[in-house]
DNA sequence: GAATAAACAGTAATGATTATCATTACTGTG
DNA sequence: CACAGTAATGATAATCATTACTGTTTATTC
């Protein structure tokens, strides 16, 4: 029933798979061109909000610019740089441990807990020291 | 020299202290009307990055709406309703506990953390039961 | 290989946020 | 107190990410 297959979603996945990118939907969008120039970026955004709503990736919300997808699901923090604006994970591994005693004191039904770190990265930094 | 008195950011200030709200830029722009009905939206948007990169505020990242804005800096985390939008504090106080294990694994300088829960709140979690 | 509906491309619309610029109003000095 | 200097403002245009719409294509079922 349901889902149908598109060689434009598959693609899509394929972008998300590759290893420790955390691509915006124009990224995504610019990257899948290359293989089917006329794939519209609407297509990418109703693409991943589904496969947001399927669990099946993560969404990183950066505040000032455009949110990035991750499509490692399991359960790691980011870390963004506020000068560069890349983002990296950390493999903390703490953010679900958390989850049990947060649903307690709301009171209702916890999904999902991102743990977001801000600051300068290792190159900034250095950057920064000249 | 550099900052300089306004009513307008006193009066943004001051809706910023109220206890447990977090409203977004569109919320303060209406209630700081009330007082000074001449205020521009983009005095409210000015002043909400200047007091963030000042550390008096806090911005939380909704992902779909708009950002939300809090005046308790306080190490603590929110939880966000996916159903009503409401933000609420969750006084779990695990937050900068993490920074140190994510800094030596960044390389980095870490400035910041954000916890983040997303789901149901326990209003939304009755609607859903009828 | 037709019928059906999901998915698409292309693009307009929206909503949040930022930038611009002429004007206003704090603030220190004579 | 008048005034000069300049930060902050109001109004609004511009930008950017994201969503919505419409007519067309294409995967799937028979």
């Amino acid at each position: 029933m349901s889902e149908r297959y598109s060689r434009q979603r598959e693609a899509i996945r394929k972008e998300l798979k590759k290893e420790n990118r955390h691509p915006t939907a124009s990224e995504i969008y610019e990257a899948v061109r290359e293989e089917y120039p006329h794939i519209s970026i609407g297509t990418v955004y109703r693409n991943l909000t589904e496969m947001k709503n399927a669990g099946e990736i993560v969404s990183i919300e950066t505040g000032s610019h455009a949110a990035r997808h991750d499509g490692n699901t399991s359960d790691h923090c980011h870390f963004i740089c506020r000068m560069c604006g890349n983002v990296l994970d950390i493999c903390d591994g703490g953010c679900s441990a958390l989850i049990p005693d947060a649903e307690k004191e709301s009171g209702g039904k916890i999904e999902n807990c991102s743990v977001t770190f801000t600051g300068l990265c290792s190159e900034c930094v250095k950057m920064m020291d000249k």
